[in-house]
DNA sequence: AATGAATGAGCCTTCATTCAT
DNA sequence: TATGAATGAAGGCTCATTCAT
C-alpha cells in the first residue's frame, strides 16, 4: 500500500540499467504498441529483472511518461536559433521551420506514432505534449523576428499554434501514409501557403 | 471452430438491443478507451448478457468496426450539395466545407477522437478512414464547381487532400483542447488561407 | 429442474427430424469428434432449431447414447449363422468371423473411432459396450458348432472373449493406423494365430 | 504475443511446485478426463495460483504432453534387458515380456487410460504414443535373442508391433474391465498364443 | 540493490440449455 | 409442436505488480 519511493538512480552503473530499459520500452513500443508490450518482455528485452524494472518506474505508464518527454527534448534540444543567419527571406525562415519539424518527427518515428496515438487517450500525456508544442510554437514567432511587423494576422500567438497544428499533421501524414515521399514538394507547399497566410 | 453465425436481428426488439450495445460501447469507448472497455463491461451496460453481446458481434473488434462505419454514414448523410446556391463566391464554399467538417466532428466527439487515435494504431481501422477522407475530399472538388479552373495547384487532388487533412487537425484541436472555443474565428482563418493557397 | 419429458415421435415428419438430427451428429462428430461439435452446430446442420433439438434429447449425452446404440444394432442386426453352410473348414470359419468383424468397423468407422476414444470415458458407454462385445463373442462359439469339442482350451468363454479384443485391437489398428491396408494379410494371420490357440 | 518463456525451475522449491502440480493434473485428469479437468481447477488442486501454472507450462496441452512423457519414462526405465538370464526357454521370454507390460499398465493406469482415450482423438498424442510402442516392440525382438532364427514369421518388425498391439488391448481390458483379476491366467493364454503364432 | 517466483483479477470467448412466444 | 433469442457459468490464458530472499 505504502509505495516504496522510486529509485533515483545517482550512480553509472544504475543509470545504464534505467537507460537499458528506456531504450527496451522504446524498441518493444514501436514494434508492437503500448499495450500489446509488457513490462515483463521489457525487462527480459534490457536484460534486466522485472523487480528492477520496478524500481525505478512506478508502473508501467510512468516509463512511458519519461519515454515522452525524452523524446521531445531530443527534438527540442539541438536547436540554436541565435545562430541564423540575418538576412534570410520570410520564405527561407518558414522553410526553415517547417524543416525543423520535419526533422523532429525522423526522431524515432515508429514511437512518436504510437505517442500521437496515446496522447488522444490520456490528458495527462496529452498535457507534456501541449508544452512542447507551445514552445515550437513560440520558436516561431521568435524566427520571424523583424517580419513580425509586416504580419497582417492579429493574434500571432494563436496563428502560430494553429500553424504548428496543421503542419504537424501534414508532415505526419507525409511521414506514415506516405512513407515520407516529396519531402521537399510538401515543405513548399507549406510554406507557400503559410507565407500567403501570415503576410 | 464453426461458430454460430452472428445474428442479424429482423425484430424490432433485437434491433433495439444490438442499438444499446452499440450505444453502450459508445459511451465507454469515449470515456476510457477502446482498450480499457472490456466486452463484459459493454454487456453489462447495456443490460445485456455477454452470450447476446457475442451472438450480434463476431468479437469486439467486429463491434467497434460497427460503430465506426455507423459514425461515418452520420456524418455523410445529411449532405446535400446539389441544393447549394449557383452564385457562391470562393470564400463561402470554403468557407462551408469547413463549416461542414466542423459539424461533422461534432457528432460524439469523443467516440471520433478514440477512432483518430485508433486509425494510427492499426491499418485496419486506417483504411476505413481514408475511405471517408476521400469521400470528403472529393466532395471539396465538386464543391468548388466552375472556379476548379482558377486555380494555381496543379494536383487538385492531393491538394484537397493536404487541405482535409489540415482541417481536420485543426477543427480536432479546437474541438478537444479549447473546447470548441472559436470555432467562427477558426473557421474564418482557415477559409483565408486555403482560399489563398488555391487561388 | 422438473425435465419436461424427452418427446418419443411417433409421427413420420418427427421421426425425420430427429434421424435428421442423428445423422447431421454423426457426420459433425466424425469429422470434430463429441467435444468439439457444439449442440446448436449439430441443430444447424440438421436445419432443425436448438429448441427441437432439446425436445428429442434431454441432452447432448443422451443423443450420443442413442447414437452408439444405432450403431452397435446396424453393426449387429444382418448377421444371420443360420444360413452358414454346414462343411466349412475351422480355418474358414474363423476368417468368416474376422471378416465380419472388419465389416462392422467399416460401418461409420470415423465415428467408431470416436466411440472407442469416448467409451474408455465413461462406463456408461462402457456397458453398452461390453452388452455388444459378450454377443459378438458368444456368436463365434456358435459358429465353432462342432469343432467345439475339438478345442483344447479349456474356458472358451473367457478365451472368447480375449480373442475377440485382440482381434478389434488389431482390426482398429489396421484401419485407422494403417489405413486399412492389407485387410486380407491381416485377417489371414489373425486366423492362424487364433486356430493354433484354439486347437 | 510474445509470451514470456515457461520458466524452468531450478530451485528444489520450484520443482516441489511443478511436481504438485502435475500431481494434481494426473489425479484430476485420471478421475475426470482431460477435457472436464480445467487448468483452473488443477492449479486449485495443487494449491498453486493459476499465474503459477502457466508459467510452468504453455498450456494445458503442454502440460499433458509432459505428463505421458513421465509416465512413459517410468514404464521404460525400469528395464534391464542384458541382465537376462542367458538359458530362458521362448515361453518363458514371452511370459516375461507380457510380465513386463503387464506391469507397465500398473503405473497410474486411469491416467494410461485417458491417454490411450485421447490417442484416438488427436495425431499428436498418438505420435508420441508410437515412439513408445516401437521400442517396446523391438525390445521384444531382442529379448528373442537367438530364437529369432527359429520364428516362421517373415516380418518380424510388422509382427512385434501387432502383438505389442494384442497384448496391450487385452492387458487393458483386464485392468480395467476385470479390475485386474487373473493377471497370470491371462499371461498364460497370450504366451501360449504367441509361441503358436511365431513358431 | 537486485532478483524472479508468485499472484490473481480480469480479459475474451464458447456453448449447453432454457423459455417466452 | 416448434422456434431461436437469450442466458451466464465456465474455460483458457495474460500481465501488471508484489515481496520474500
Amino acid at each position: 500500500m505504502a509505495p516504496v519511493e522510486t529509485r533515483v538512480p545517482k550512480q553509472k552503473r544504475s543509470m545504464e540499467k534505467k537507460q537499458r530499459i528506456k531504450d527496451a520500452a522504446v524498441k518493444l513500443m514501436s514494434e508492437k504498441g503500448y499495450h500489446s508490450t509488457s513490462s515483463n518482455e521489457i525487462a527480459k528485452e534490457a536484460d534486466v529483472s522485472i523487480g528492477t524494472f520496478y524500481s525505478y518506474f512506478k508502473d508501467k505508464k510512468a516509463l512511458y511518461t519519461e519515454l515522452v518527454a525524452d523524446i521531445y527534448n531530443m527534438v527540442l534540444e539541438p536547436v540554436d536559433l541565435n545562430s541564423l543567419p540575418e538576412d534570410m527571406s520570410v520564405e527561407d525562415t518558414v522553410y526553415m521551420y517547417i524543416s525543423y519539424i520535419f526533422k523532429g518527427h525522423g526522431i524515432m518515428p515508429e514511437f512518436q506514432r504510437e505517442m500521437s496515438s496515446l496522447s488522444e487517450q490520456s490528458d495527462e500525456f496529452r498535457d507534456i505534449e501541449m508544452l512542447y508544442k507551445k514552445q515550437i510554437a513560440e520558436m516561431f514567432v521568435e524566427m520571424l523576428g523583424d517580419y513580425r511587423d509586416m504580419i497582417k494576422v492579429s493574434d500571432l500567438k494563436t496563428a502560430s499554434y494553429i500553424i504548428l497544428t496543421m503542419v504537424e499533421a501534414v508532415i505526419h501524414d507525409t511521414m506514415f501514409h506516405n512513407k515520407g515521399k516529396n519531402k521537399k514538394a510538401v515543405t513548399r507547399e507549406l510554406t507557400a501557403m503559410i507565407v500567403n497566410y501570415l503576410f
